[in-house]
RNA sequence: GGCCCCGUAGCCUAGCGGAUAGGGCAGCUGGCUUCUAACCAGCAGGUCGGGGGUUCGAAUCCCUCCGGGGCCA
């Protein structure tokens, strides 16, 4: 919508100075959103001044007057040539505004979430899944074929502590029996393992043990992983369909993690890997990076073995034309490693992975550390923050039944959570403090969620009543609402550029900031009549809002 | 030791080289018989980590130092 804004003024300022067509794109590139608050957009002629060889306030002076579609007065402020729309017509404008984006063709998986079987998702998953799920919606918004895929880390030496721990102190239990989820009751064996270690150090070979068993492919060794394993699985896809994460991939380390052999061999005769005195395999990497083990001496596996044979297959099998690896930051060198080295081995679409990478969760003694318990577990969080809306809603509706205060606090708690780790810059770490970091009040997702329920309910409210068309907008909170809608896709290109939904969330807030201002000032039904134009803002702000939290993945409420 | 991020009021944060650095939380003042007060209006709060450079113009780009986090060795 702004861009075709844009585009008509370019074409009416380029008229004014008879510019050509490369002139033409540079003048719409300029045009800006203004920043002073009698102006809608802003044209700096600073650009445009290298261009004519002309002083940019002269520029600016000569341009005064630009007529045009969308333009309701043109005036100069310095060097800036700033316009004011029509607003009438920018409501129109956002009327016809569809939420379509060109098809590319291009087919794209997006790896994200990548949890390890031992245990339950934590807060560092909440991130990444969050993340995953609105990128993945904006590539698709963006017209890429998206293939959503979960890379789970499901054999290695931490499994196979859970496994023992509960070979030996589970007898006979199971999730049932201990009234436990099952990802929670895997989790806990994992824990245990950890701590009955001090007393008994000779658990810690016997983990080793058994890994070298189930890597030797041992029955019963594998039958007890299986047992866990669909435990966990049980477990984390409940968690995934209550945050809404979903994937139409699942992969198995277990699966791949010896399936590298081949390329292994071929690559030792290229010489992209080179054996080592004490016969593991590594990559030459130097001086570039830093070499990188493939193959432990021992012949055991590492990620890199995994992914060795991993993303060959995923090109393949899918026909990918790029492919995205969504981890956090500690990640990064790791990716860059494993980049080259498909370079190396000659694989044409190894320019096309890319790796995004977010900033940690931090607590405030610092990282999150399973293996010390200092975790914040997502399903607990979540129930926690489902307890404060729960206390929040109960004030202000008594006698809601019990089924519908739990719906809606549990759509709150996901949106307050959601809305807290995308709103900052993808590459910021999230210092986690539990009671100011899921908030209600201010900059939250809970204030987007009730702008919205505001909003639903004057449309619903104003149904009933005839509209009545008034002579202008004029009220200035109308103006600055309309205003900010022009951002929009900005925003959205933004996201795509930095591969941060920030930029969308930011855009809510200053959307929702806008239309309370205005909610608070404008009345759109009276007693016998509704506004005919307010109401129509009304609704193109409830179009925006719903269709920005559906690309965040943010579930919304009608009433609240 | 090498590499990668981050540093904006007490706290959190926005700001693809351009106008008076924009919000939120916490604090203070005011507003619920009018479309939902999880809201709104206002006050107060800033050496944009320090220094240097590039530029007509730097929070933004470059160099350097300091502080925090991470990875590799």
């Amino acid at each position: 919508m702004l861009d075709r804004i844009k585009s008509e003024i370019a074409k009416s300022v380029a008229k004014k100075l008879s510019a050509e067509k490369k002139l033409k794109a540079v003048i719409k590139e300029n045009i800006e959103i203004a920043k002073v608050k009698d102006a809608d957009l802003a044209l700096p002629c600073f650009v445009l001044a290298k261009e004519l060889k002309e002083e940019p306030k002269k520029i600016a002076k000569k341009l005064v007057g630009v007529k045009g579609r969308f333009i309701e007065e043109s005036f100069a402020v310095g060097p800036y040539l700033n316009f004011k729309l029509n607003l009438e017509d920018i409501l129109a404008e956002l009327k016809k505004y569809e939420f379509k984006a060109k098809r590319k063709k291009k087919r794209i998986m997006i790896e994200y979430s990548s949890p390890n079987s031992n245990k339950p998702l934590h807060l560092g998953h909440l991130r990444n899944d969050s993340l995953g799920m609105a990128l993945s919606n904006l590539y698709e918004f963006f017209g890429y074929e998206v293939i959503r895929a979960n890379l789970v880390n499901d054999r290695g030496i931490h499994i196979c502590k859970a496994m023992l721990a509960y070979k030996f102190f589970g007898k006979g239990k199971t999730p049932k029996s201990e009234k436990k989820k099952p990802d929670h009751f895997v989790g806990d064996y994992y824990v245990l393992f950890e701590k009955k270690k001090q007393e008994m150090p000779q658990l810690e070979k016997q983990a080793r043990e058994m890994l070298k068993k189930w890597e030797a492919k041992d029955k019963e060794t594998r039958k007890l992983w299986q047992k866990i394993k669909n435990y966990w699985l049980e477990g984390a896809k409940e968690t995934y369909k209550r945050i809404g994460s979903k994937f139409d991939v699942w992969f198995f380390e277990s699966e791949f993690y010896d399936k590298a052999k081949p390329l292994i061999e071929k690559g030792i005769k290229k010489g992209v890997f080179k054996v080592r005195e004490d016969g593991a395999i590594y990559a030459e990497l130097e001086p570039e990076l830093p070499n990188k083990i493939v193959l432990r001496a021992d012949g055991t596996s590492v990620y890199a073995t995994n992914d060795l044979a991993l993303t060959p297959y995923k090109f393949e099998k899918y026909k990918l034309h790029e492919q995205i690896w969504l981890t956090a930051h500690e990640q990064q060198l790791y990716f860059k490693q494993m980049v080259k080295i498909f370079e190396k081995l000659g694989f044409e679409w190894a320019k096309r992975c890319k790796h995004i990478w977010y900033g940690l969760v931090l607590l405030p003694h610092g990282k999150m550390k399973s293996r010390e318990g200092t975790v914040v577990d997502a399903d607990d969080l979540i129930e926690e923050v489902k307890e404060l809306a729960i206390n929040e809603i109960k004030k202000r509706y008594p006698n809601l039944t019990k089924t519908e205060l739990n719906r809606r606090a549990e759509i709150i708690a996901l949106a307050a959570i959601k809305f807290m780790l995308l709103k900052i810059e993808t590459k910021k770490e999230i210092m986690f403090r539990p009671k100011e970091s899921v908030s209600f009040d201010g900059e939250t997702g809970p204030y987007i969620l009730y702008s919205l329920a505001r909003a639903k309910s004057i449309l619903r409210k104003a149904k009933a009543k005839k509209r009545k068309k008034s002579k202008e907008l004029i009220n200035d909170t109308e103006k600055e609402l309309i205003k900010v809608f022009l951002e929009f896709e900005d925003a959205l290109n933004n996201c795509m550029r930095n591969h941060s939904m920030h930029h969308l969330a930011q855009f809510l807030i200053k959307l929702c900031e806008a239309f309370n201002s205005f909610y608070h000032q404008q009345q759109v039904i009276e007693q016998n009549y509704v506004h005919k134009q307010r109401l129509e803002l009304v609704e193109q702000f409830v179009r925006f809002v719903e269709f920005s939290l559906k690309i965040l993945n943010i579930d919304y409420l009608e009433e609240m």
